[in-house]
DNA sequence: TCATGCTATGAGTTTAACTCATGTCTATGT
DNA sequence: ACATAGACATGAGTTAAACTCATAGCATGA
């Protein structure tokens, strides 16, 4: 943290959602989960805690965990403590408003962007949003040429290389492909290397042909490709939607398909990634950074994987 | 910080004492100062802030600062959670009661222990402290013999090299010497270089013979170092004292003369400093460590440097 | 116009917090 | 009684946030 220490208290203010979640849990394992971070984590922040206070908060006899006297004092105040600051934060968030167009690529728009929207509206109600969809073009090179019409949205989420001229971005994460599959699709055959995987059909992305062959040549496989490609899609939803049926692997980027691997509805049949160079991007023109509401939208796109 | 991030709300808390001090102050400079941190370690701690927000809480035109609207708001909001967590502190540290018999060496007590042992106490009211002196030992080589009884004390603050047999320690801070003396001790002469200060008398601390021989060597000027030594001392505070009288070079801790040195008191004619190779530690057995007390001195002396 | 006193910011460093892997203890069920 | 599972503790190593330092930039007032 620091070189010189501030006051206890701003350690202290720090921990209070960790104890809180400990509190409530009666578990450091289960309250790990909650805030997504490791049980080690708590137990340390915890340590520290009651170091720091000079006080016993919990009571361990192996698995069983229970406040002491003292913690259950500071749990019931650090409640408080924290409604004053959630509360004010709402406030503070709902006092930003105003209306915010964003363009993106309808597939990150539906797989990505979709599910946090949602909290993003709820934490800043008074935001208007309007979403558009705007074109990739990766035809020209990898040169990122803007071919949607920067006037037209406020922000920008796009995949790109990074340099969009007269206009700031900022970087989401990088693209990261994945071969899945659908479990239907292997049957009983149970393959051993990639190249047993190339009997199967491939989902092509008719806008992003090179795939395959990047893919391929990643993995040292070029000489085995088929060239043959039945399947192809103009977008990675329908790919995506085309491997769920089980119509073949499908190579996505994984940003795309966290859900889906999470759920389990698809799965690596070998793992088999590859980065492409390219990276998610927020775009927006240096005057429209300057807005409350695109600023609050990176922090929100940000902050919540 | 973190791979994954907790809630919003929880970096928020984290800013608030700063938040505070720069909203009291209306100036980042003084609360940096207030908080013992940079300017520029303020300044962006408020960006985080207001980026995670989504708000401008300052007004920034050159030299004033001024909160807007929203900053007026969260500065309100965020006293009264800010003392609602002070409170609770103090209450939480009010229940930490016992008796405390910390041994230490005198001049540690005098010119480091005293001024923090208040602050102590006013943080943790319901603990009795009885401070008694103990010896330190140099003669059997750096060997750290306890030549003091542990039982006699719960907690022990001394000097030595990290080993106690039969006791656990916590380091406070490495020993490093300083060459100081009073400004009327060298008059008109403009000492150029080390060995140019040698005409003047040293200071000697008896029952640590060897430190002006160690200094010496560490700054190899051995050959040159005169043999004689008309005063000695047989504490610190005193070697200390006798050079605020200007009556000679001395060779101190930098740990108990950090007082003088900041007020101008004593002064380096000319920076000699080295490590000695001993610290300064807390030291108690592992029952007394296990006390709530001992490890909330540990903590208040660990962070009020 | 220049000096002064403030904030902003780029580059590099430090340190607290985290992960990972493993150890230890208790409760529970066979 | 013993094995197993499930929870917290902890050592070692890593990461990333927060900090420092140094400097640039910008208003204000002499």
């Amino acid at each position: 943290m620091s070189r010189h220490s501030l006051s206890i208290t701003s350690q202290i203010l720090a921990v209070l959602p960790v104890f809180d979640a400990a509190a409530r849990h009666g578990s450091f394992t289960r309250a790990a989960r909650e805030l997504g971070i490791t049980q080690g984590a708590v137990s340390r922040r915890i340590q520290n805690l009651e170091e720091q206070l000079g006080l016993v908060l919990f009571s361990r006899q192996g698995k069983t965990l229970a406040l002491t006297q003292d913690g259950l004092l500071l749990s019931q105040k650090a409640k408080s403590a924290l409604k004053l600051v959630e509360d004010l934060e709402h406030e503070l968030k709902g006092s930003v408003s105003g209306q915010l167009r964003i363009g993106t690529l309808p597939s990150l728009a539906n797989l990505w962007l979709m599910q946090r929207i949602k909290g993003f509206t709820q934490a800043y109600p008074a935001i208007s949003i309007d979403l558009v969809t705007i074109p990739a073009d990766f035809s020209a090179g990898h040169k990122d040429p803007v071919n949607w019409d920067p006037s037209s949205v406020d922000v920008a989420l796009t995949v790109g290389r990074g340099s969009w001229s007269a206009l700031e971005s900022y970087r989401i994460c990088e693209e990261e492909m994945v071969l899945v599959c659908h479990s239907s699709l292997l049957g009983d055959a149970q393959p051993k290397s990639l190249r047993d995987l190339l009997v199967f059909p491939r989902l092509v992305h008719s806008t992003r042909l090179g795939s395959w062959d990047y893919w391929a040549e990643a993995h040292k496989l070029s000489s085995y490709l088929p060239g043959d490609t039945s399947l192809s899609f103009e977008h990675f939803f329908m790919v995506l939607e085309a491997a769920r049926q089980g119509l073949g692997l499908a190579l996505l980027p994984s940003v795309l398909i966290e859900n889906d691997l999470e759920d389990g509805t698809l799965s690596e049949p070998i793992p088999a990634r590859h980065m492409t160079g390219n990276a998610y991007y927020m775009v927006a023109s240096s005057a429209a950074w300057r807005r409350p509401a695109v600023t609050a939208l990176r922090e929100h796109l940000a902050h919540k994987p």
